[in-house]
RNA sequence: GGGCGAAUGGCGGAACUGGUAGACGCGCACGACUCAAAAUCGUGUUUCGCAAGAAGUGAGAGUUCGAUUCUCUCUUCGCCCA
């Protein structure tokens, strides 16, 4: 008996990873005698390191990439980095670095770490935002979008730090303070720049319908997000001390006018302007600059509001006459910037109305509840009759009564039926400096310029210092200084949303050289759109919408492209988790300082401390729960760990890490390599005897499950099927086959096992001499059992099974059946009332 | 508060369109090898019961010959939005 040998994966796995650099046997052209297939994962921030979430998601892709280009697809399978964003400005700041040099230095070393991971990746596609040769193109695309009246420039809010003199994003902003200085952050308007994606909004919400190959949920987080909402604009006549005669407002309830007590309008309402000098407004709005400017700041903040002298007149009582207010918790981005308030069917409303003694009136009761209903305690915002409402009274709301009071409305015209969007116009100015600077400067009266092409890219300043005060650009006097025909101009020193750099990277992976446009026309033709897109469900709202927004924007008037859908699969990987613990004194303990001894787990510096075991919580550097990827292909290898982040959970569910789970996909690798030695032995040995129906049964069977697996990303499932096969090759391995038969069939199951162990397939088909493999198909026929099982039941219990052949006649079966022993007894001294077959698999006798 | 989803052994999870619940893995137990241990291999492993058998997919109802799967009510958890 020979030797086992080890199985040497470090050898293997870096003798593959260079076979394919150097043959670059995943780049790819176009070729139109093959069908294509574009399979994307979310790119990467660089951050320095991957973790456990990348190699779960490239992983994933990988698999995917490799089975279709098996199955004779022309596979384009791109990697590039998402280099622009603040967490290489902030790094540069800390340590006096330059970003870019950063930026860099981090891409190489993620790129040698996703390298080792074994992925099958076009890597002469490499890509990168930060890059001027990315950048150029995408200030090409802001020009473009300008002209076409897609982008604009208007005054908006945004979240202020007022120590560090600097805009933050609404992640930024913890329980109303700045992250880094611990401010109180504060409202304040600037202009900035804005992609019109609200014109879209009705198309991106149609366009959903036909994403077939996007989970549901994510289909509808951007229903929701976009917000279609039906309902009336009212035309609310004013009287009072001011040259104000009509307000207009959007509501979703008009069916509820007659419990109007008060208008409520946005402090940025035209009105404001009447105000201006008022000290009292003044200061009203200061204190309400003071909340943030996500909703939800503004939905928790207490309800205030400044009141004027007008009066608002009921379009439907014009002898009810209410208060008209501002208040904070209007936006002016919905509607009209004016809600009328209707306190007993609105929580808000409800608030605001007890706390400025406004009348509550209430014209919804509950279906089971009187016309004598009172709202009291809280809002009443459900469903109902309306009472309270004159000739209204009786109908059933909302259904009913809104559809009806808008045409009451329309017919009196008093207002008109309107759709409204919750969807917002896409702010792309951000006040910094590593980020792509946008291509415009403005003249001394402000108006704006274009830099025209000749001039393209504009480029960042480098080596300069950014330790300043707000955004270090506007420190760069040289810089922003810009002359065009002549005129002297100041360039716009706010830098695009990173956003922006990831609603085309798509298109870019498929001409990546292309220097004159972002894109070449028959590139993208046969590309785009990307068939699989694989990523984590955090981006299903934004990245998502705004580049499906992007595609429709590039594509308008553009003989260059004509699509709207950039991704026509989507797939959303979960998140990696493993558990957590804690030392006697409460502090997050990392898995490295811990050892376990007998099932229990002690410190590994003092081993008799025992370690708290908490819940399994997706990886995080705060809760010390990572796990180094690096660290685990090292001492594992790559096959391994990809098999492991598959073997476990479905891949769309979040996935629990755990030394006992890698150890045992790395044993069982090496299990695979030993009975691939025991198999190559066999293929040498010439056997005669003709026995080879059942392997071949055997693998066809196994076939088609493993292909019906990877079609359906079941992927968890295709670790469960190795498994099988393993326990059932090392059974019938020991009988005797045809040489050739044995080898054609082993083959097959090698080439199967390539989507997830590359490395491992690769090497074992080199050492019996396959060198060209496609995907197996197998043969439907041959996957059929020779004797089928028949479950039989005795009214709709299980009480045995009969070995059968298969296709036998009902009557037939029925009375075989009844001479079996474990059923005879059941239908002893009884009278069988009917029976119900199913063919080939089940027979339920009643008694 | 609204929307969406989930709940199956000690654990992660399987079960195709309503048809053998618990595939596969982890863990555990026993056995083999060994002076011994580790590694490896083999066997077993839903619960109760010696067994025959019975119960069993978060709880309760319903439809059905038959329900993890479909319908309703409830509980808990997760995610997103507020």
């Amino acid at each position: 008996m020979k030797v086992k040998s080890r199985y040497n994966f470090k050898l293997i796995e870096e003798k593959w990873q260079k076979y394919w650099e150097v043959n670059k046997s995943f780049s790819v052209g176009i070729d139109k005698n093959k069908k294509k297939f574009y399979c994307l994962e979310m790119f990467p921030y660089p951050s320095g390191k991957i973790h456990m979430g990348h190699v779960r998601n490239y992983t994933i892709g990988d698999v995917l990439a490799r089975y279709k280009s098996l199955k004779g697809f022309n596979v384009l399978h791109p990697m590039g980095w998402d280099s622009f964003g603040m967490p290489a400005e902030n790094a540069a700041k800390q340590n006096n670095l330059d970003p870019k040099k950063w930026t860099e230095e981090n891409i190489s070393k993620m790129k040698s770490q996703l390298k080792k991971l074994g992925l099958s990746i076009d890597w002469d596609r490499e890509i990168s935002t930060c890059s001027e040769d990315y950048y150029k193109h995408q200030q090409k695309f802001f020009l473009e979008l300008l002209d076409k009246k897609l982008v604009y420039r208007k005054e908006n809010y945004v979240n202020w730090d007022p120590v560090d003199e600097t805009v933050l994003a609404n992640e930024q902003v913890i329980d109303g303070k700045g992250w880094r200085s611990g401010a109180i952050v504060e409202r304040k308007k600037l202009s900035q720049w804005f992609f019109n994606i609200s014109k879209f909004s009705q198309d991106l919400l149609d366009g959903l319908e036909k994403l077939d190959h996007w989970p549901k949920k994510v289909k509808t987080m951007q229903k929701n997000w976009i917000g279609k909402s039906f309902g009336c604009e009212i035309d609310f006549k004013i009287e009072g001390d001011l040259p104000v005669k009509n307000i207009k407002c959007f509501t979703t309830r008009p069916d509820t006018l007659f419990g109007f007590s008060f208008l409520a309008l946005s402090i940025d309402h035209e009105i404001s302007k009447f105000y201006k000098e008022n000290n009292d407004f003044i200061k009203f709005k200061e204190e309400c600059s003071k909340t943030g400017t996500t909703e939800e700041a503004i939905a928790v903040a207490e309800k205030v509001g400044f009141k004027t002298n007008l009066k608002a007149i009921n379009p439907l009582n014009p002898d009810q006459k209410v208060p008209v207010y501002f208040a904070n918790f209007v936006l002016m981005d919905y509607g009209f910037g004016a809600v009328f308030g209707c306190p007993a069917h609105d929580q808000r409303d409800f608030d605001f109305a007890k706390k400025y003694n406004l009348d509550i009136k209430t014209v919804v009761r509950p279906y089971d509840k009187g016309d004598d209903y009172k709202v009291t305690d809280e809002a009443y915002p459900g469903e109902g009759i309306l009472i309270n409402s004159d000739f209204l009274n009786g109908i059933e709301a909302p259904n009913k009564s809104v559809i009806k009071t808008i045409e009451i409305l329309e017919e009196k015209n008093l207002g008109s039926k309107n759709i409204n969007f919750r969807l917002k116009d896409w702010g792309v100015s951000r006040q910094r400096y590593w980020g792509c600077p946008i291509p415009i400067a403005y003249d001394e009266n402000g108006a704006i310029h274009k830099i025209p092409d000749s001039m393209l890219p504009v480029k960042l300043p480098q080596n300069i210092n950014l330790n300043v005060k707000g955004n270090p650009l506007d420190h760069q006097e040289n810089w922003k200084e810009v002359v065009i025909d002549g005129k002297k101009l100041v360039r716009e020193t706010d830098t695009l949303d990173t956003f922006v750099c990831s609603s085309w990277y798509f298109l870019r992976f498929c001409s990546p050289s292309e220097s004159k446009y972002g894109f070449k026309e028959e590139d993208i033709k046969y590309w785009m759109p990307v068939d699989q897109y694989i990523g984590g469900v955090e981006h299903a709202i934004l990245h998502l919408l705004y580049s499906r927004f992007f595609m429709r924007a590039i594509s308008q008037n553009n003989d260059k492209a004509n699509i709207k859908e950039p991704f026509y699969g989507l797939f959303t990987q979960g998140m990696v988790c493993h558990e957590t613990y804690k030392d006697p004194d409460n502090n997050w303990v990392s898995p490295e300082e811990i050892e376990t001894i007998n099932g229990k787990k002690y410190l590994k510096a003092d081993n008799s401390k025992l370690v708290k075991v908490g819940s399994s919580e997706s990886m995080s550097k705060s809760k010390k729960n990572t796990i180094d990827p690096e660290n685990i292909i090292s001492i594992y290898g790559a096959d391994a760990a990809r098999l492991f982040i598959l073997s476990d959970s479905p891949p769309e569910k979040d996935v629990q890490w755990s030394e006992e789970g890698i150890s045992s996909s790395f044993k069982f690798v090496q299990k695979l390599w030993n009975l691939n030695e025991k198999i190559t032995e066999e293929i040498n040995k010439n056997h005669k005897e003709d026995t080879d129906e059942e392997l071949i049964k055997y693998t066809n069977r196994f076939l088609k499950r493993i292909t019906e697996n990877l079609e359906s990303f079941s992927y968890n499932k295709i670790i469960a099927n190795l498994h099988e096969m393993y326990s059932q090759l090392t059974k019938l391995i020991n009988k005797n086959y045809k040489k050739e038969t044995l080898k054609e069939n082993y083959q097959k199951i090698l080439v199967s096992m390539q989507p997830v162990l590359p490395h491992f397939s690769n090497e074992c088909l080199e050492l019996i001499d396959i060198k060209n493999f496609k995907w197996p198909d197998y043969d439907d026929k041959l996957t059929m059992e020779d004797k089928i099982n028949l479950v039989v039941q005795v009214n709709g219990k299980k009480r045995a099974l009969i070995p059968l052949d298969p296709d036998k006649a009902e009557e037939e079966i029925l009375e075989i059946t009844k001479k079996d022993k474990q059923i005879a007894k059941y239908l002893q001294n009884n009278q069988i009332k009917k029976s119900i077959y199913i063919k080939n698999k089940l027979l339920n006798i009643i008694i």
